[in-house]
DNA sequence: AAATTAAGGTGCAACTTCCACACCACGTTA
DNA sequence: TAACGTGGTGTGGAAGTTGCACCTTAATTT
């Protein structure tokens, strides 16, 4: 299932990145503990900001990466930088050019991606992150990793 | 489309969260720096570990979160802390005890979440995070924090 | 000159996943 | 006695995804 062979890192990189997860984490419990605070400092009996509030607003948050292939197109354009429509296809295995179509285009309205037409002939599109979509990238980056040590994909 | 009210955050909390989502983009970033660097240290030619083996690898260690509702779920135990199914589905508004279900087993089985059954009658489950699945909510904190920001629902 | 390749897609049938609705067994509450 | 809360499962249809064929324009290969 994981990619073979395993990368392997240096010692000093594999603490560099364990110590920026680390770190990472330390930051979503922090920002945890604002929200948390936050809602219950507001509303100490029923609150417009309770739970359901915040479960909501998170569901809400995050509903433009719920749609399959999308964390998934984002995190290439992060990896390998700006590619055209067929190199996106062949790096991302088993996504049929029809859904490529379709999720580049949604997360073109979304913001996240900027299509590039650069006119020939021969035409070429190119697609590329926004800074939104790069800062959005930036942030998945520290999951991934954990992830992929998790996997032992990286060791 | 987003939560009404919006949170109101103060000025304090407000720089603390916005200067977490700037570390932890620069954690991300230096995450790519390591693991692009080392692809590249590997493999100047023809590499095992190039681009392509990077972004298979970062779509397999994305693909427990990219079926719908899976990292919803994830967000809401993170947030709610531990439910029961029926708390889980009066929260996750739109989602069918069937599908509700089905999420639960396979993140279950992907070891994100413990059942936990207190038998009664009546018989009691309660979900919960994992350490693995709590430490990639944390993960995920700073994302959800800068897209809320980034909608307005929090403010 | 003819055929193939590559560009960036679209059209369509088959397949998989998701959803709404019904329902189940059991126990408590009204 | 009937309705409700507990944690789900069964079913059919709707929506999302896939593989394959195909399109237009132009360059390259045979």
């Amino acid at each position: 299932m994981m990619p073979e062979p395993p990368m392997i890192l240096s010692p000093e990189d594999m603490l560099e990145i364990e110590s920026s997860i680390v770190t990472t984490e330390g930051m979503g419990a922090r920002i945890r503990q604002i929200f948390g605070g936050n809602r219950l400092r507001d509303n100490p009996a029923f609150g417009v900001h309770d739970i359901a509030w915040e479960v909501e607003a998170s569901v809400d948050a995050l509903d433009v990466f719920t749609s399959r292939w999308t964390i998934e197109i984002l995190a290439t354009l992060y990896i390998a930088g700006d590619r055209r429509f067929n190199e996106l296809r062949k790096l991302l295995v088993g996504i049929s050019s029809r859904t490529l179509s379709d999720k580049l285009r949604k997360c073109t309205e979304n913001g996240l991606i900027d299509r590039i037409v650069v006119d020939g002939p021969p035409v070429r599109v190119t697609y590329r992150l926004t800074e939104h979509g790069l800062r959005a990238g930036r942030l998945l980056g520290p999951l991934v990793a954990y992830m992929k040590l998790q996997k032992g994909s990286v060791q």
